[in-house]
DNA sequence: CTGTTTTCAACTGTTCAACACTTGACAGAC
DNA sequence: GTCTGTCAAGTGTTGAACAGTTGAAAACAG
């Protein structure tokens, strides 16, 4: 009989996961500040659990801490997202120039992954698409067989998830991925493992130089930050994450 | 006028620095355990204090907490070194390659750290050499510019430090290793690239190698305690005779 | 004497309530 | 209008308490 493992986590975990889980959906914008107390108290937590749990994520880069001044939902400049596509350059195309002797179980995964992702795209679920996505990209890293490696990737992965959130992706057509991808999985279980690796870089810069433009757009408004001399701006009450791009 | 910049810092975070340089110096051996009151009575903070800077560590890979049982300093396996020396051969041998048009001023620390790494060999400061040792190979990851790569990079190193205070590395050589660290800053300012990344290669198998046979007899008379069922050998056999695994 | 069950002390996990310090903003002084 | 002192709000830190778990000693049964 299978025992359900038993929920051997503290509370503080919890709490990161649930919190994690919201910012990655978008549920907290990027730029949304956080106070311990109401938040303690939302979760039904102590305010030094609640101050645990906020350790994990800004940990993980998640949230920013400033000391004194409270956490916000962290915020990906544009040197991030190019930080984070070098990461993912670097350890995709390690990962797929490895698989000579993929496991066969992964490949399944990889096959399966690829199918979820061309379903949501023709059910035009963009978010699950993007998802989809995401976790078939992720699989690739299995076949580096290194658990440090994977975790780093997907804690990358979680930065540029909620960097993505605030991008409305409805312009560029997600369904234009879907041959690359489908490729991709094609040259792989072909052992063509350098051209895979050929594709998927220029799939990568790809992607990276389409969500730094729209990523840009949207930075464009946000506070230029630095010296404002002539007027103080009257309504920046609080950074309200909805990030329209009026005018 | 240049102000130096005011300390910043939480408490919490300095605990969690000054723990982590005991555990990097060795004197807090792996598989110390820690209990929270006398720790955080030595720092002479609170127990939440203590807490979070336990938390920090952990989520370094540093010390390992287990639920109700207590955190205790982590030891790594050979599994672990495996793994750790996988991350350095991928990073250093990548930063290595993208060192095409090398920043100067790295190219200048990187003369520096040898020779005080010469140095420290010459003074058989072994301890001193192997910082010095580390640190040389960390400003390699510094070509790739990326400081998400590189913050993981030292996170590792990290780990690698703290499992390598407990082998004595007396009978192996260190200042053999000299000429060919010496042969790799050369063949770099010489832009011979991937004649370096072979070398260097070599070098780090050479490495885990002999870290691995050291670390291995190590282990061997450590408490192999539970039953362990899974027999996924890996071919590593521990010196008989002298390792009485007794019970 | 040996193997099992019970008990118990030591810790960790979590909460609560306070206090110290910073910060940002507002109100009054100039 | 600009500057400065005041103040509320929020974070950083503390100390004490209580609940749950664990490992092992102590009590027990065979």
């Amino acid at each position: 009989m299978e025992h359900s493992p038993i929920q051997r986590v503290s509370v503080a975990d919890q709490v990161a996961s649930n919190l994690r889980q919201r910012v990655l959906n978008g549920e907290l914008r990027p730029g949304t500040s956080l106070q311990e107390i109401p938040l303690a108290e939302s979760f039904g937590v102590s305010r030094n659990t609640m101050r645990e749990a906020v350790r994990i994520l800004s940990l993980e880069g998640l949230v920013k801490r400033n000391i004194h001044r409270g956490i916000a939902v962290g915020q990906l400049s544009l040197k991030d997202v190019h930080e984070i596509y070098h990461v993912r350059r670097l350890l995709e195309i390690q990962a797929i120039l490895s698989a000579k002797n993929p496991d066969p179980d992964l490949l399944r995964q990889l096959r399966s992954g690829l199918e979820q992702y061309e379903k949501a795209v023709r059910a035009k679920d963009w978010g699950d698409a993007v998802n989809h996505d995401l976790h078939f990209h992720g699989l690739f890293i299995r076949f580096l067989r290194n658990s440090r490696l994977e975790a780093f990737y997907q804690k990358t992965i979680g930065e540029l998830r909620m960097g993505m959130v605030l991008v409305d992706r409805r312009h560029d057509d997600p369904g234009m991925l879907v041959p690359v991808h489908r490729k991709l999985y094609q040259l792989l279980t072909a052992k063509k493992l350098k051209e895979c690796a050929t594709l998927l870089s220029r799939h990568l810069d790809d992607s990276e130089t389409r969500l730094s433009r729209v990523l840009d757009g949207h930075l464009a408004d946000r506070v230029p930050a630095k010296a404002e001399p002539k007027s103080k701006v009257r309504g920046i009450r609080k950074v309200s994450g909805s990030a329209r791009v009026h005018d």
